[in-house]
DNA sequence: ATGAAAGCGCTAACAA
DNA sequence: TTGTTAGCGCTTTCAT
């Protein structure tokens, strides 16, 4: 396999082609080779200052020629701004969150940062150790989805203090740091009305215990709607986590009271409820109707598929890297912002009329 | 929104508790506090060279009292390492990938790198523009999932020229850089193996054409092994795209030939598979039985449960991280690695006897 | 084993 | 508009 090893490298002429890495070119050679200063050179290279047209020209064509990269270490530790912004996830194998990574590193990349990923394996501890690795990378700012509403806050807080820091789809206690999420209130709204129309009159609930905002709203929001269907619908609850198996579970104990819609708080749980519904006998839709919440790639797939809310991923991601940039670099004071975004509801066969 | 430029900053008394951003503690305030020289505090800090008992504890107690942090800029401007790694991929969003790119940043975190992560949204372009900004930064090593085993070799070729780099999963051309995948054929081989066992006796074979190393190496694995059970298989083949549409549109094409088993190139084809045939009537396992390659998530979740083949994932991610450390810095010369790691078969419902 | 000094490549004051 | 001069915080010779 082809190795150039053979070569020498200490051997006669030093031939520059020959070395393992190429010499890295400056500023300094740029500047040589273009007749001005260095300083010039980088005002004209980074584009900081008004430089005449002229010169510039000369330059650009200089760095062109001998192949000028900027060396981004240098640049941060003169200008503290590594241009680097750390994402640090509960769990990347979570399903709903690929396609938000995925948005969120388009979105950051367009502004030319890069992004320092953390995998949080789901514990706080890990959490707090990447968060201060990140910090003492010099990341210009967090983009955080919290492990813990509550056992994340004291890093999540003192991190806050120290770069700007804007939470995603989960919330940590309020005026923490900046967030934006999905209304999950509104995305149950739209839930429940769709069921309404489509004629349903007794559904329950299958959601999720603990204090994770997306758990509780959505539980709150289904408590608030449901009566409206049906009196005795907001007792219609089981509540566990957000999982497959928890789904299969929950439609062993609320089935008994035969519902006619299965509401589930995401689409794992739902995929589940689907699952053990099909193993009962029972006829989706047409006997009971099941809805997720995220609209993960799962959804789609299921059998029937599974009519769900869709978070808007693309529009979460733009909104948190604005946030980003409006708080100038060290601007860490200042009121707390908390974007909400309007979800939209996708209708496939497991509500189908 | 809060900025903090009501605060004149060069007003009276400097106060530095009042400061946006807590004044960074450096090696020189350590070495003042201690009463060494700025050089003895990094050797101690840094570990590089031996240092007395009694200095060291000093160095160390004063760093811990002012709470030093290194900084990594600074350090790498002068080291010429990041202790950080590019990570790229074509779509983060393909099931298979999160849970190496979990396995992945954990073990390099486990080494103190960071991960910088790059999506490249399948696009080969993208993903050389990827590549150079991550070289710009200035990473020590890049862990790459090609795009295009053709159209990606460029870009790659020539990284691997600049930093040490592993390609992962999938292949890139011979000798264009270190390698670690899954050994294809020996998975394929379990699952013909399996079905011979539990008397299937007409295979058919749903693969995805190009010239994804991948795609190739399971097709060919099922060419030279099925002939053994029948004939006739190797002619049972159908060759779409990696994709649940695929799979679908697939079983169209096979069912007419009767197959009593549908071996699919990766799991999502198996899923699109699995719902058609359950469109159709036909009795899963009973009938038919139907296997994956991946083993992801969504193949446990499948009903009946897929039976598919699992990526050693932790000893991909661990055999990527040890190619990369066996390559020291700027050490881009010597013979490229290869590293096949075996596959495990995961025998779930859709092929119980 | 320790210290003094010289930068890594770049940007930001300050002059001119 | 341009050049000159200082460093950013750290590691690393080279002395001692």
């Amino acid at each position: 396999m082809g190795n150039g090893a053979y070569a020498p490298s200490g051997s006669g002429v030093p031939s520059e082609g020959n070395r393992e890495t190429v010499a890295e070119v400056t500023l300094r050679e740029v500047a040589l080779a273009s007749g001005c200063s260095i300083a010039t050179v980088s005002r004209v290279l980074a584009g900081t200052r008004p430089v005449g047209a002229e010169t510039a020209r000369t330059v650009r064509a200089a760095a062109e020629r001998l192949g000028y990269r900027p060396n981004h270490v240098a640049r941060a530790l003169r200008s503290r701004s590594t241009g680097t912004v750390g994402l640090v996830l509960p769990q990347i194998t979570n399903p709903f969150f690929p396609s938000l990574v995925r948005e969120l590193e388009h979105a950051l990349h367009a502004e030319g940062r890069a992004v320092l990923l953390a995998d949080c394996d789901d514990d706080p501890v890990i959490e707090a150790a990447r968060i201060g690795a990140f910090l003492g990378r010099q990341v210009d700012a967090l983009l955080l989805i919290p492990v813990d509403e509550r056992r994340s806050r004291e890093a999540v807080a003192s991190a806050a203090a120290q770069v700007p820091l804007v939470l995603l789809d989960r919330g940590c206690g309020p005026g923490v740091a900046d967030s934006v999420a999905v209304d999950n209130a509104a995305g149950m709204a739209l839930v429940l009305d769709h069921l309404a129309a489509t004629g349903r009159r007794r559904p329950c609930f299958i959601g999720a215990a603990g204090t994770a905002s997306a758990a509780v709203e959505r539980r709150a929001a289904y408590e608030a709607g449901a009566a409206a269907l049906d009196p005795a619908a907001p007792g219609r609850i089981e509540l566990g986590d957000f999982s497959v198996e928890w789904g299969r579970a929950a439609v062993d104990l609320l089935w008994p009271s035969r519902p006619d819609a299965v509401i589930c708080a995401n689409d794992l749980i739902a995929a589940g409820a689907l699952q053990r519904l099909r193993q009962l006998g029972a006829d989706v839709p047409g006997e009971v109707a099941v809805t997720g919440f995220d609209d993960i790639p799962l959804a789609g797939l299921a059998d029937p598929a599974l009519t769900t809310v869709r978070q808007p991923v693309g529009e979460l991601a733009a909104e948190a890297a604005r946030l980003l940039a409006r708080r100038p670099a060290g601007g860490v004071r200042g009121p707390r912002r908390t974007v909400r975004l309007a979800p939209e509801l996708v209708i496939r066969a497991s509500s189908d009329a």
